[in-house]
DNA sequence: CAGTGGTCTAGACCACAGC
DNA sequence: CTGTGGTCTAGACCACTGC
């Protein structure tokens, strides 16, 4: 026998009538006071279960009318995505091509949203499988005055990694963007590309909590060897 | 003057000793008990601004133990997708090439998890915008006696919406995969793609609250055409 | 054993919706 | 005005941890 809390019960129980449809998005939930009488229980206890509900979705409330079934957002996914470790094969090996301080042209400023008399700090490196180059990668870093640059620990580090020791990882948001591409004559030669084949390219934007950009990224990789993932919920 | 409620108080206090890595992950935090003198107030209250810590991945808890910082999750992202609309342009415009009932081959009939005695619905679509053809569509559907399949509004569907009539939206979990590859004559053909260009592929794939698949779609779209953008939190 | 978080109760007062 | 959800209190008992 299973006796699981009450406001499991109350989260599950509703949960059911709205993936069946006895509920509807736009419904409203019977009131609080009700939930407590038909469940038995205080009203906190009824609140903890619909808390669950409203934390994965299904419902939402406006205060002084009630409890309501939202309308599912079926376009939503969450994805796990690191330059270093993806679907199809991991990196296992990197080569780091470039580290320089570099004053940032027009367009890496606007990028960045900074003077262009500040530095920017340019990361370039492969990505190796087994041998093969599997991307290309390039990460820009506004400089800040002794902002450690340890090549040892910037070769393995995914973006999030190489300004963790600066700013709480906690306090970093980010954006990604992913696109395809066709490899210009550069990006064939790094990746040893010989025959038509196409780069899933992501870039990777991270902003303070003040959302002042703290560094960008972008990684080509040879289409043979990634795949993203994402699922609902 | 803001005065903000007690629990919002223990929730930003706190998300603002992690974020500036006065709490580290793996630390503990203080017992409920000493919270409740620190804010004077009572253990409801203050769990309730620890609940939205535990929801915005700040922290965790063992019971008999206490409550711990959790390690950021540097690599979760939130995308929003459909193969309707996107970032770059939406789509204004579909032809349907086939709307078909077949039998599954082998490698279908697997995706599905189907015998393959039964029937499956085939639907082709290309999508335009700006009377340019932007993407090559295919869905596939397991055929469930009674399904009505109304041309009108295959056509403007989603694969989301294409099941909504059979089983609610929130029953429905949903996959997708993201890569990106070189059209083949066919896909060339069909999106009068001339010089080299990589196409975005993204398969869709739909499961019940059983995990039964209840949907697989493949959609190819040119990659002039779209970015996915990802966001964290 | 004492201390922790997990669950729960039976109240209370508030701001806000709608009549 | 009554009814709703939002916030809050001051307790309680439980299972679990670590000594």
């Amino acid at each position: 026998m299973t006796s699981s809390p009450v406001y499991l019960r109350v989260f599950e129980e509703i949960k059911e009538k709205i993936n069946c449809s006895e509920l509807k998005p736009g419904d409203i939930l019977p009131p609080e006071s009700a939930l407590c009488k038909q469940y038995g229980a205080s009203r906190a206890t009824v609140r903890n279960g619909l808390a669950l509900l409203f934390n994965e979705g299904y419902i939402y409330s406006i205060p002084g009318k009630g409890n309501f079934v939202q309308s599912p957002q079926s376009n939503k996914y969450t994805v796990y995505y690191d330059e270093m470790s993806n679907m199809i094969s991991s990196v296992d090996d990197t080569k780091l091509l470039e580290v320089d301080i570099i004053s940032p042209e027009e367009y890496l400023a606007n990028l960045l949203q900074m003077s262009k008399s500040k530095n920017v700090i340019l990361i370039r490196r492969l990505f190796f499988n087994d041998g093969e180059p599997i991307a290309y990668d390039v990460k820009y870093l506004p400089y800040v005055k002794g902002m450690p640059i340890v090549e040892k620990e910037i070769e393995q580090a995914t973006l999030p990694e190489m300004l963790s020791k600066d700013i709480s990882p906690f306090a970093i948001k980010r954006h990604i963007r992913i696109q395809a591409q066709i490899p210009n004559e550069e990006m064939k030669k790094q990746l040893r590309i010989k025959e038509h084949l196409a780069l899933l390219v992501v870039e990777q934007k991270l902003f303070d909590n003040d959302n002042k950009p703290i560094g960008y990224g972008i990684t080509y990789f040879n289409g043979d060897y990634i795949k993203l993932e994402g699922r609902s919920q």
